[in-house]
RNA sequence: GCGCGGUUAGCUCAGCGGUAGAGCACUACCUUGACACGGUAGGGGUCCCUGGUUCAAGUCCAGGACCGCGCACCA
């Protein structure tokens, strides 16, 4: 810090630290410690992917907590990596395949030639979110990086796979899924996304046949639909069996339609009377609640609908080839003109939306591969026992209710990217074999040509990266892992499959704690989103702001488990704020002389006195906060310490002393300094790694210090301790000095007030007088004198003032703005009648209350005496009021 | 339909049983030797509504209103 800008410059600061605790693997966690273990892994974000202000905010808190715990000597391990993301990153990689012209479809390259260029893509692209979350500041142990598809991750997914197959807890069939007609594959429940949409209910009347097979003039049902384009591929109307009103159509045949074809009139308890007509439509091949009903009902199962989303050849000739939504307004529109149609209703629903296409699923019929959840009861109970901990603690019952209900996952995915199940078929019998290693005979077997869901693999992260199914010290020393941070929509996309695999594969919960985001929206509450255009690019706010002004203004705005507004302005205030910090650092540069020195008790004044408990007030709340994970509490304090309190009155109290020509007087007040900063700068760490670190080697707080103390890297400075008694009672710190002081600065800001009153401006030198109630030293007037920017100060205990002088009353004495020429008996009456005035209302307010015999009797004696003591308080300041108003009568 | 949040200063949000807070914005003054990414002093709030518990209620309880989010096979 030889040349010291005035304004603090982040981005070489940043970029040089980030290097050099790299170079030196400063975050390597060290398995064979005798510290405590301190683990968490990162929720791994999509190895193709580039970082949001989401990631900002998940991963600066995994950060603050890493920092913490190794300053508070945890053995701290941060587990980065990603995951590969099938179909985001399939379809990342066939749009840019089809852009370069390498292919029109990936069947022109086969499924080997496809995943060589896949790999390309991932070796290309696939740093990127790595080196963002690197200049983000993040303390991970780099050397431990892992990825979903790395060999040894990639076996753990099939060996987890061939177990459970063994165990009978994965299966094959063919069942009704969500299937995404632009991806052309299954997905699970959790990938569909419900919206409600305003949409239509068409009324189709279906006639009745007669005996001889004739439709019937008079006799029809109404059926409704929200899906005009299924009817072509229904099988029954279905009525409830209980339903009087049509006892008599049960067993009879209806006419389909279009189609011509004869379909019954079924009994099923599925259906509600209450709604609509009470007929149900059944397409037992293109709904799920009426796949149910075709299998109860041994109805046959007609596919009219392709995986593409059109309209295939059963569907008759007059709408083969229509996409789906084409289809929809052909039917409905056939349907009418053939008299069918008895009216069409507007009507909001809930459509099931593919989360990744954005296009509604299709339920579609077809083999896939299940899992039937393992562990579910001790997944369960950990949670509601408490064994793993959520903050808020509210997820808990989401988690409990979706644990109560859930419904094999289906895990198979019709895609080349991720893992390939471990599954051949033999070409002549058929038989299968589920194995980790293929078979002996490969020329005679075909392997399953489906891949597994990414979150079969992510939900062993916790384990399968610290080299599971060996028994690795790193597992043994850091499973399971401290805290998980992550966002409340993958509660059960991930959190809570970890938990499962957790104690099905290694016996034990995955986690002590879970931490829940909020979501960041944008400053009008609305969702982050590329379509939108509304998601800022943290990287260009870090080259703008940098990196720890990105960190605080986030952290200091996202309190536990809320939504956060995200607003440029909080990185701003960020920026701002270490602003602030670097001045008061430079403050401290400038004056030169020997770095902490030694803190003489005799030689403290009340003002450091004052700071240092003030000091320790913050150790205590930081700490208790970020223990609590209530970082923006955390952020606050730091604030209000450094800004309101170290900078606004501290730096400017010292001032007085630094003025002073005495040595051992100006060297003891850069002592205090030299502990207050760097103790602030511990404190900081976690939220501002870049600037901490650059301050605390600039002011030299680093040397002497051990290495793993603090010596190489301010990580690993120890946390602050709240100052404990005996140092308070060598320095002679009490809560006395806290008031005297409180009272002087109080004083101080009413006198500041007087200059305004009397439109004085502030940066000019004026008289005061002060009239003290004890006496007080020459120190203590010289800081009063430098506070008021006064010129002269005067103490006075005799003081005299002429009538109508300016005057304010504290606890520590009367001060007065002798104002030549300026004196305005009427003015200062006035002024001194609206104080008396707010005086009354509060003695009012206290007196109430302490006139009340229900309050004396019943409220706690701490708070009784608090009221007595405002009330005398007040009551004093009502008297030397109103003999200042008086003195102005005479 | 069930569940979960939110409603406090113009804006964004803290506070969750004992004197209403912060940042931004606003007003006035100030380029005073750390900082204009700044300083000083101000203005601004029936803490959504209605009941209840309590000596005491933004703060706890019940009901309601309005926003938002999950979960749920009503065609």
């Amino acid at each position: 810090m030889s040349e010291i800008p005035k304004a603090y410059e982040p981005q070489s600061v940043e970029e040089r630290w980030h290097q050099y605790w790299s170079e030196q693997n400063l975050f390597q966690a060290n398995p064979s410690s005798a510290k405590p273990a301190y683990s968490i892994v990162i929720p791994p974000p999509n190895v193709t992917g580039v970082l949001t202000l989401g990631h900002v905010l998940n991963n600066t808190i995994q950060d603050v907590l890493a920092r913490f715990s190794r300053m508070k000597r945890f053995e701290v391990l941060w587990l980065p990596g990603t995951d590969h993301a099938g179909i985001a990153t399939q379809s990342v990689v066939e749009k840019h395949l089809r852009q370069q012209g390498v292919m029109s479809h990936r069947d022109d390259l086969g499924r080997e030639k496809f995943l060589e260029k896949a790999w390309e893509w991932k070796e290309k692209h696939g740093g990127i979110i790595i080196q963002q979350l690197k200049k983000l500041g993040c303390s991970c142990d780099w050397t431990r990086e892992r990825f979903t598809m790395d060999d040894h991750y990639s076996r753990c997914v099939q060996k987890v796979f061939v177990d459970l197959y063994h165990k009978g807890l994965i299966y094959r069939g063919k069942r009704m899924v969500n299937w995404c007609p632009v991806s052309l594959t299954a997905l699970s429940d959790e990938e569909v996304i419900m919206t409600e949409e305003k949409g239509q209910l068409w009324h189709f009347r279906y006639p009745c046949l007669n005996d001889d097979g004739t439709p019937s003039s008079e006799e029809h049902v109404v059926v409704a639909t929200t899906r005009p384009e299924t009817m072509l591929g229904d099988e029954a109307v279905a009525v409830n069996p209980n339903d009087p009103r049509y006892q008599s159509l049960i067993g009879r045949e209806l006419l389909l339609p279009l189609q011509n074809k004869r379909i019954p009139v079924i009994r099923d308890e599925l259906v509600d009377p209450e709604f609509g007509t009470g007929c149900v439509k059944v397409t037992p091949a293109h709904d799920p609640a009426d796949y149910e009903i075709g299998l109860r009902h041994d109805l046959p199962f007609t596919v009219v609908i392709a995986p593409d989303g059109r309209m295939n050849h059963a569907a008759g000739e007059d709408f083969e080839g229509l996409d789906r939504m084409e289809a929809r307004k052909a039917v409905a529109e056939r349907m009418e003109e053939e008299g069918y149609l008895e009216k069409v209703e507007s009507y909001t629903h809930n459509v099931g939306y593919s989360e990744r296409s954005h296009v509604p699923i299709e339920p579609y019929l077809s083999e896939q591969w299940f899992l039937r959840y393992p562990a579910v009861r001790e997944a369960t109970e950990a949670v509601a026992d408490g064994k793993i901990r959520f903050f808020p603690e509210r997820w808990a019952k989401s988690y409990l209710h979706w644990m109560e209900n859930i419904r094999d996952w289906c895990i198979s995915r019709q895609l080349w990217w991720g893992h390939r199940i471990p599954v051949w078929y033999h070409r002549e019998t058929g038989e299968m074999h589920c194995d980790l290693e293929p078979p002996k005979d490969p020329e005679n077997w075909e392997q399953d040509a489906d891949v597994l869901d990414t979150w079969f693999s992510s939900w062993l992260w916790p384990f399968a990266t610290m080299g599971w199914p060996e028994q690795t010290e790193t597992l043994r020393k850091f499973y399971p892992t401290t805290d998980l941070v992550t966002g409340p929509d993958i509660l059960f996309f991930w959190v809570a499959r970890m938990i499962m695999a957790g104690y099905e594969l290694m016996g034990e919960r995955p986690f002590h704690n879970v931490y829940f985001t909020g979501i960041i929206r944008d400053k009008h509450g609305r969702k982050m989103s590329k379509s939108l255009g509304n998601s800022p690019d943290p990287l260009a706010l870090i080259e703008q702001y940098g990196a720890d002004a990105l960190r605080f203004g986030v952290m200091r705005s996202a309190p536990l488990g809320q939504d956060l507004l995200f607003d440029e302005k909080h990185v701003e205030l960020g920026r701002n704020f270490c602003n602030k910090l670097w001045n008061a650092c430079r403050f401290r540069q400038l004056q030169g002389g020997e770095t902490e020195g030694e803190i003489s008790p005799s030689h403290l004044t009340s003002d450091d006195k004052w700071i240092l408990l003030r000091l320790d007030t913050a150790i205590r709340e930081i700490t208790d906060a970020l223990e609590g994970y209530r970082f923006n509490e955390a952020a606050q304090v730091l604030y209000r310490f450094l800004w309101s309190e170290y900078c606004d009155w501290y730096i400017e109290a010292s001032k007085a002393l630094l003025q002073s020509t005495v040595a051992e007087v100006r060297n003891n007040s850069l002592a205090v300094t030299d502990f207050v900063l760097s103790h602030a700068l511990r404190l900081l760490h976690p939220f501002l790694p870049f600037i901490t670190e650059e301050l605390w080697h600039g002011l030299g707080y680093n040397n002497g210090l051990p290495s793993d103390q603090g010596g190489t890297t301010i990580g690993f400075a120890n946390w602050p301790k709240p100052l404990d008694d005996d140092f308070k009672q060598v320095y002679g710190l009490d809560e006395s000095d806290e008031r005297f002081v409180a009272a002087k600065y109080d004083m101080v800001t009413k006198g500041r007030n007087l200059r305004r009153e009397y439109k004085i401006p502030s940066n000019q030198r004026i008289r005061y007088v002060f009239k003290p109630n004890a006496p007080i030293s020459e120190h203590e007037k010289s800081v009063l004198k430098v506070l008021l920017n006064a010129e002269p100060l005067e103490v006075s205990p005799d003081m005299q003032p002429p009538k109508g002088t300016p005057q304010v009353l504290s606890q520590i004495g009367e001060l007065y703005l002798p104002v030549e020429g300026l004196i305005d008996v009427e003015a200062e009456t006035n002024r001194l009648n609206r104080e008396l005035e707010k005086v009354e209302l509060e003695i009012e307010k206290v007196q109430t209350k302490l006139n009340n015999p229900n309050f004396t009797q019943k409220a706690p004696e701490a708070v009784l005496e608090e009221h007595r003591q405002r009330l005398h308080d007040w009551q004093e300041r009502y008297n030397q009021v109103k003999a200042a108003v008086d003195a102005l009568k005479h």
